[in-house]
DNA sequence: TGTTCTTTTGTAAGCGCTTACATTAGGTTA
DNA sequence: TAACCTAATGTAAGCGCTTACAAAAGAACA
């Protein structure tokens, strides 16, 4: 141990020995914070560094006995392997990333930390990032995120710019698409089909009886997942060979606020339409403060639907019936997909995950 | 260009020849994949590796006609600078982390996105990690940041591992301490007193006339924002001589069922207090609910208020009165903070930032 | 005991950049 | 035009690891 820097081998040491070891080593280095390196930790061993790197990256591969020596020397030098320098040397940061549109919304939050601790338990780390609804800006965080070496990207939806898809193509990268599903695609999606999903809710206002629909739903320019949900509505609703007005359909971003705001305008309408369609719950849980602020009943007066299934959607008073969407199952699978297909694991290329229709207290049948 | 590898130099290129180009790097590289690398663009354009480096961190220091040459080669090459070799090299990742105690409140949510939009302008990038309430796990999270070469960390609160602390100083790493103040810390802090913001909104109960309190909070082990705010409740309380009894004390995570849940035990209280304090705006927003599920009127039964300020706060029916904790303002001041560290410029140890009852709809005068 | 095979360990060559230092080109000035 | 300065560029030595390959040490067997 240590090597003849100034101790002779075989001494015991204690910390006051460990904390010279760790000076001299600054001092050498000239630096002021000791940063320890895998060289320093082999000397303390009395080891080469390809023994050390390998009782990081294959403990079995060293014998128990300068295993240990090594994992003592680690803790007690107190060493923090340097991941650019592995990164380089390997060819793998164990990092991947995830880019989605905000971290505002609670339903891309909760997806993220579960594809984190998933990630966590398989040994990556996870760097996040946000476009804010701009797919230019989501190229550009892509970019961001190759630079920093990641090894897999998890995107939102299925609608990007070219750029990026060449991009994905040609750094080979292993990527997934959520909350969106086309089992006709060549790449690889782990979500669920909007349109159907928006459909299904419908159908069941549809079924309720009620004839007159608003919809108040998200942005649909370079948002699919919002047009998707936006079409699967209309498409319902007309199939019952019922129309739908242009001024029905509220367009707003996604908050409580714009959702009090649509409602609002719905509410002043001489024919108030009796069932509102949102495209989410935070649009819906907007709509649904607004009509208790104007004194209209829900679902007597009028009925409400969300989509996500927040936590708080189904805790309020009345409860949101809305589309459970499983967010976090969908961060767990991705992180799955993601790692297996780095390891060159074969994997299914798409995953449709169960949406179910959260039947509660904001839709009934329509007054006469 | 291209440097005799098949072109004669001056000759025009298309795009033919920069895809030979590029198979040709990528045929001896033996890589299935081409990484177009420093050094391609270098050959590319005709200069050596170090002007190539110069133009990518200090353009002004290369003359105009090499510049936009190199500058042209890494577009045509779409050549992207491995951030893992110039980690290695520059000793600086321009990576900053953060450790939140869950992504599931909106709050931190909040925080996150305006920190890593601020961290984005200064040409950072973040990694997120959640220690879900664990100490032990932040301690660890803080050390896979470390690995990945974190110039910079921001924390949640005051309250660590003694381990971290120790971490944090023996690798002389930037880190700034938020939602939580202490002016006489030598640790940096952005932030603001929560037993104080506490004994505001308890204060202003008093001021209305209440008596009969509960408290719905957060778990208090290792949360030193839990523990400050219930204890600055207690402090206005008390300071009045009214006595609180522990019955009227409930502690539970954050979410709002756990608040329901606790305020349907105290309404079976044959004793109703005629205020409920909530350590945050979840849990008032699920006490919210529970009044209404059971008929209680509020504010004219019961007085709830919360703490935070959620986005949705002010917009259900009735708007909550609670306090407004500046998370996206802490976020962005955590990032200058850290990269003013990081550059070495001098900056406020400390910064409080405003916190601000919000009077709404939620607290009123008790019944006689 | 020598031979062969297996396991363990060491040696040393990079990974793709940055940067101190050396060199050269291009201006100024006397 | 020589001497000197400044700006632009190149050269090459690492940064802290991993890993192919070589070498050494054991184990097993004849």
């Amino acid at each position: 141990m240590l090597n003849g820097r100034f101790l002779p081998s075989k001494t015991k040491v204690n910390t006051t020995m460990i904390k010279k070891f760790i000076d001299s080593v600054a001092v050498e280095k000239k630096l002021g914070a000791q940063s320890v390196t895998l060289s320093d930790v082999a000397r303390y061993a009395d080891v080469s560094t390809a023994t050390v790197s390998r009782v990081l990256n294959n403990p079995e591969k060293v014998s128990k006995v300068k295993r240990n020596q090594i994992q003592a020397a680690i803790v007690e030098l107190g060493y923090i392997p340097d991941g650019a320098a592995r990164a380089l040397a390997s060819r793998r940061s164990k990092i991947i990333g995830v880019v989605v549109p905000t971290l505002d919304n609670a339903i891309f939050a909760t997806c993220i930390q579960s594809l984190q601790s998933r990630l966590k338990q398989l040994g990556y780390t996870l760097i996040v990032a946000s476009h804010e609804y701009d797919l230019e800006e989501e190229l550009h965080e892509v970019k961001t995120l190759l630079q920093h070496g990641i090894e897999g990207v998890m995107l939102v939806g299925a609608t990007h710019t070219p750029q990026l898809h060449k991009l994905l193509a040609g750094q080979r990268l292993p990527f997934v698409y959520c909350w969106a599903y086309d089992p006709n695609s060549s790449k690889p999606y782990i979500g669920f089909d909007n349109k159907k999903a928006a459909n299904k809710i419908a159908q069941y206002l549809l079924d309720l009886g009620h004839r007159e629909f608003a919809l108040i739903v998200g942005h649909t320019n370079n948002n699919d997942r919002s047009s998707d949900r936006l079409q699967g509505s209309i498409d319902a609703i007309e199939s019952r060979g019922l129309a739908l007005s242009k001024k029905n359909i509220l367009k707003r971003s996604y908050s409580v606020k714009q959702g009090r705001e649509a409602m609002h305008i719905l509410l002043q309408n001489s024919l108030r339409p009796t069932a509102v369609i949102c495209g989410n719950d935070v649009l819906a849980l907007g709509a649904l403060a607004q009509c208790q602020a104007e004194g209209v009943r829900v679902p007597e007066d009028i009925s409400i639907t969300g989509f996500d299934d927040l936590d708080i959607s189904s805790q309020l008073i009345p409860a949101l019936t809305t589309v459970h969407v499983p967010s976090a199952e969908m961060g767990k699978r991705a992180a799955n997909h993601l790692v297996a297909q780095i390891n060159h694991e074969t994997t299914l290329l798409h995953t449709e995950v169960d949406i179910e229709l959260m039947i509660r207290h904001t839709a009934g049948v329509p007054r006469h």
